[in-house]
DNA sequence: GACTGATACGTAACCGATTACATTGGCGAC
DNA sequence: GTCGCCAATGTAATCGGTTACGTATCAGTC
């Protein structure tokens, strides 16, 4: 029952060939001749041999998969970005070889070094890192690709313009009236979380009204509640609130609505990334297209396989307004 | 700066030893003085040499990497499972080879050749696929997993006691009155579809209620609300109703809202998984801990190739009723 | 001082593909 | 008939590791 695969040499035995034929014949080579190529064929077909995929990276150095290295999985964000890359990877014919790297600088450059020689390539997601240590971390030989980080001048990233996308927030809760803003960010090292803030604190002051209130969350739901808790505790009042992810919005509006406040009447709500879920609790929104960032990511990591190429480096993912009933009322 | 990488030749010449003493120094062997340890680590370091992985992958038949293949990768479930699985494929120190099957065999056969050289077992997750088919298509020589399908004789199946569930959800419907019931099943040509409806179908029978209505769905939320719209166009009527996975309940609930009926007073409505949303929703469910399943078939997977047995076959992982307003009514 | 055994290390075969280069055979031109 | 050329095929080197086996060194024993 379990016995050895058959290798190309069985083959090559049984079709009564040279293993170089074999070969020839199993990728489509010009020199060679019909008839030998349909022996071959059958000779394959009857050991059931499948080629070992080691033995032939060995060989032409490619590998036929993708790394791809994420800060966590946790959430419908991870999992719209990998179904993002695993539709334009298989669209290729490449793999996707799954990784999470940690905070840790020095775990996060193991999580690299366990990808070479088995990819051809790297897809890096990596907010919490600074650009010098990614850049010290991604060999040098890889070809890679960066998904929502700084914009680096060695590898393409593809990004979101997350300085528009809190600008976007901070107009629309003044467009609808609200004048004292409060923005609830991601942690401070994470770079995406500093752009966020940026822009809404920008547009805010550009408009001429109050400073906003901001508190520091970590992404996820218990965060956004405990930022509105707090504020609500020291007596600080607010009638807009962004905060930097849609998860930390949801805990906002739980606690608010904890306290007796409605949504929107007494404060509006806006998140960002359009989770599915925001649809569900009527949550206004940046639109995020993630799922398209994934595939944007491989598609461009595929191209700079085949030509060697790096391509234009920084590329923005376009953001949209949703608009729901965490801003206009209506029907949650 | 795209020069070729440090082979482990390299590294002995630097250190002055020869590539067996680079190797046993890698590999922790015990035949080796400190101080040539030293030297070699010493010369890795200076050279930033990282070992081949396809090298290593030919030379010892082990790729410390994992295949999974799932039948597609959208919502919270899928996400959940890669999480758990990722968790405890890290903990051991191997790594996901991702793909996804494809309803068709043929595809689905090539997703598994494909795996085939890279990685030491895999994890199939083909609800859709029945047994023979899977059994034809797991390359022999390959440990393998499966998570909830039909159990096999052949190796460990990861599961959910489906026909527990859909009676859990039957009978907690009953128990709050209900006595017209629906559900909502998945494809006919799913393994857990059927289970679940059986499951449900039984405790219904077995309480002396009239038969449930039974319509069929896709696990997609639109599917829910397809359903439930067609019921009432036919004059239906049911004021309990239990659909496969939570998605389908939620287009469900919003299918009954549009047509006035009221969640739970006049129909009652429970799904299954538990997804996070589900609580957002105020869903009543049966839970299902889907990040345990992931780490639990991966463990057990580990435990396969590490001593070469099989081990137990079918185990199922314990469900739990949960229920929330949309059955017990109160705070959404 | 010759022999034994253990220890540290080197040499070279091997894993299973790809492919540069060598070889063969067939055919047309002369 | 011989030469040259080309297409089809075979031989063997190669990719970068691991490891079986051989060898050198040294301490200990008689």
């Amino acid at each position: 029952m379990k016995q050895r695969p058959a290798t190309i040499r069985d083959v090559a035995r049984r079709a009564g060939v040279s293993v170089a034929s074999v070969s020839r014949a199993l990728n489509g080579h010009e020199n060679i001749r019909e008839e030998t190529r349909g022996r071959v064929m059958r000779a394959i077909a009857d050991l059931q041999y499948v080629p070992n995929a080691a033995a032939r990276s060995l060989s032409n150095a490619k590998t036929g998969t993708l790394g791809v290295v994420l800060p966590d999985l946790y959430g419908e964000f991870f999992s719209e970005l990998i179904r993002g890359m695993d539709k334009a990877a298989s669209d290729h014919g490449y793999l996707l070889l799954l990784s999470t790297m940690h905070a840790d600088p020095a775990l996060a450059g193991q999580a690299l070094a366990v990808m070479r020689g088995r990819v051809d390539g790297v897809i890096v997601m990596a907010p919490q890192l600074s650009r010098e240590t990614i850049d010290a971390l991604m060999p040098a030989e890889l070809p890679g690709v960066e998904v929502i980080s700084e914009a680096s001048a060695d590898r393409p990233s593809i990004g979101i313009d997350n300085r528009a996308g809190g600008a976007m927030g901070a107009r629309h809760l003044l467009n609808i009236g609200r004048r004292r803003l409060a923005h609830i960010m991601g942690h401070e090292n994470n770079f995406d979380a500093r752009q966020r803030r940026d822009g809404f604190v920008e547009a805010v002051t550009k408009a001429g009204a109050a400073e906003p209130l901001i508190a520091i969350g970590d992404f996820r739901e218990d965060s956004g509640a405990r930022a509105v808790e707090n504020w609500l505790k020291r007596g600080d009042s607010f009638d807009g609130l962004m905060a930097a992810n849609d998860m930390m919005a949801i805990g906002a509006m739980e606690a608010l609505r904890a306290h007796g406040l409605r949504i929107p009447e007494d404060v509006a709500v806006i998140g960002f990334d359009d989770i599915p879920l925001a649809r569900h609790l009527g949550l206004s929104t940046i639109r995020v297209h993630v799922a398209e960032i994934g595939s944007d990511a491989v598609n461009r990591l595929v191209a700079m396989i085949k030509n060697g190429q790096i391509g234009p480096t920084a590329h923005n993912q376009p953001l949209e307004l949703v608009a729901r009933a965490s801003t206009l009322g209506g029907p949650a």
